[in-house]
DNA sequence: TTGATAGGCAACTAAAAGGTTGCATATTGT
DNA sequence: ACAATATGCAACCTTTTAGTTGCCTATCAA
C-alpha cells in the first residue's frame, strides 16, 4: 500500500520541517530546503530522498542545482485515506447509535 | 511536534491495517484487532502500544480482555496537519501565477 | 475446579533508519 | 583560469524498530 511509505515519510522530523519550508516560501533547491535542520548536507538529501520515493516532492536537476518541489497530489491521497478512516468510524457510530436507540 | 508521532504510527503496515480495522466492523479487543495480521500477538501488542502512544486508539482494561477504540480527534489533527500544507501550496501558486500575469 | 481464553512482561535478534565522514564531479561567477 | 558553490556516491557506525520466544497471571465458562 503505497500510503504506508507516505506516512512512514512525514513521520520524521527533519522531512516534516522540509515538507512546511517547501509548502510556503519561495522556490525551493535541495540546499535550501535542506540548511539550519542540525545535520549534514547528505542526511538531508537522504531524507529528500526518502520524500521523493514516496512522490511527496519531485526532484529536477537544473544546471548546477537540483529544485525540490512538492507534490500536492500525494499529500491529497494521504488527506483522503485519513478521511476515509474517520467517514467510516462516523458511520459505524451511527448505526450504534440507531441500535441503541432500538432499531 | 506531535503530529509527526501521528504520521510515524500510522507510517506501517500492520498498523494502518489495525486503524483499518478499527474504523469499521465491530467493537474490537486486542485480539480481534490482532488476528490474521501475519505477527505473533506479542509483536501485534507492541503496535498497538505505538498507536496508543500516538493517541490513534485508546486501550481500556474491561475484566479479561482489553478493548480497544479508535481517536478520531487525532485522525483530525493529522488530516488538517496535510490540509494546512496543501493550503499553503495554492497560496504560494497562487502568488506565483499573479506575479507571471503581471502583478 | 480446571481448562481455555485474554493478556502482561522481559530478553533477545535481525534488519532498517538516521546520521556521519571522505572524496569526487559539474557548474557558475569573477 | 580558478575558486566557490551545489551536488553525488559509498562506506561506515549507532540507535531504533519489528518481530520473536519464553514464561507468568487473571478471568471466564463448563
Amino acid at each position: 500500500m503505497a500510503v504506508v511509505e507516505l506516512f512512514r515519510a512525514l513521520g520524521d522530523p527533519s522531512r516534516l520541517e522540509m515538507m512546511q519550508r517547501l509548502s510556503s516560501g519561495e522556490v525551493h533547491t535541495i540546499n535550501s530546503v535542506s540548511k539550519g535542520l542540525d545535520i549534514t548536507r547528505q542526511g538531508a538529501r537522504k531524507h529528500l530522498q526518502i520524500l521523493a520515493d514516496a512522490h511527496l516532492v519531485v526532484l529536477e536537476s537544473k544546471g548546477r542545482d537540483t529544485s525540490v518541489r512538492l507534490e500536492r497530489e500525494t499529500l491529497e491521497e494521504g488527506r483522503a485515506f485519513i478521511a476515509e478512516l474517520e467517514r467510516r468510524w462516523d458511520k459505524r457510530l451511527e448505526a450504534l447509535r440507531r441500535f441503541v436507540d432500538g432499531e
